[in-house]
DNA sequence: AGTATAATTTAGGCAAACCTAAAAATTTGT
DNA sequence: ACAAATTTTTAGGTTTGCCTAAATTATACT
């Protein structure tokens, strides 16, 4: 059930460095819910490949690599879940089906998204066809806002967010 | 890399029963690009399960609870071809991520998606904004188009499908 | 500084999902 | 109908990603 993907990994102790850069074990395990031990492994395979530098006993930093995988990891992610949250969904599970998509989704897809958000964001408090859709999505009641005066289409209820 | 899950196979087996309902090792194996030992193993998980009936050396088809999910996956993955492709993504690349998506997208998310689709079809040819929004991908240009005569928020191409 | 405690690593094991090779059952061609 | 070809299954192996228990190293307290 659980696969977690080098970019994962990468990610989360992207995450998890704080001034120091240094990532403990524990700290990887407890996140995870895995155990150190495994951890100790996840390590050595990273440090393999040359996304983390590894010293034994001591903690654990990105290389130039890792941070690189990292920061693009972690855009995917967020620019993921701004885009679940403007079709209404909750954080949290926008957070984590983002946390899913990130490492599937085709380059293609996420650059359309990305464009979508951007292009979403422009409007100071989200388009009106938005609080048109959240009162569709709630009622099943359907304005179609193409034509006529604007006033025909009515805003039904200001997005908190 | 290559994980499968109940859905995929049981999906496949949808897709590949014909008349008969019955599918063979062999169709399975190369379908997914396996061997076909392979594909023996996992018949038999899924008849434990009871996702199939299986009988050696016959073929095999979905019971009631495999066709439900196998429905159920396939409408899943309508939806979210159907919802990339809404976004300007290619049909080729909507079918590749719709196929990774459907298994780890929440049912929250999945019922926003349906219901955002479903709002976007009842225009005719596609809401304003969509081709705003296709516009402002290609060029960057910008248009608000929430309020005052509708005459000042253009439309600059028409979809085609 | 020395010992108790905590963190980390090592060693060995288990289960899942694949594999190959060989055995067994089925199907095909005459 | 029966031998040859094909399909399917069985048996046993490999890899991966996790585990626990025990050993080792680091840290913290007096």
């Amino acid at each position: 059930m659980r696969k977690k993907t080098i970019e994962d990994y990468v990610e989360l102790i992207y995450i998890l460095q704080g001034k120091t850069g240094k990532v403990h074990t524990n700290d990887v395990a407890s996140a995870l819910d895995i155990s150190p031990a495994s951890v100790t492994e996840i390590f050595q395979k990273l440090s393999d490949e040359d996304y983390i530098n590894y010293e034994k006993y001591s903690g654990v930093s990105l290389t130039s690599k890792g941070k690189k995988i990292a920061i693009e990891t972690k855009r995917k992610h967020d620019t993921l879940k701004k885009f679940l949250m403007i079709l209404g969904i909750t954080e949290k599970t926008a957070d984590g089906d983002a946390c899913k998509i990130e490492h599937i989704v085709t380059p293609e897809t996420m650059k359309r998204l990305t464009k979508f958000v951007e292009f979403v964001q422009k409007f100071k408090e989200g388009p009106r066809w938005l609080d048109n859709f959240e009162h569709f999505y709630e009622t099943g009641e359907y304005f179609e806002c193409t034509s006529g005066d604007p006033k025909d289409c009515p805003v039904y209820k200001k997005r908190s967010s």
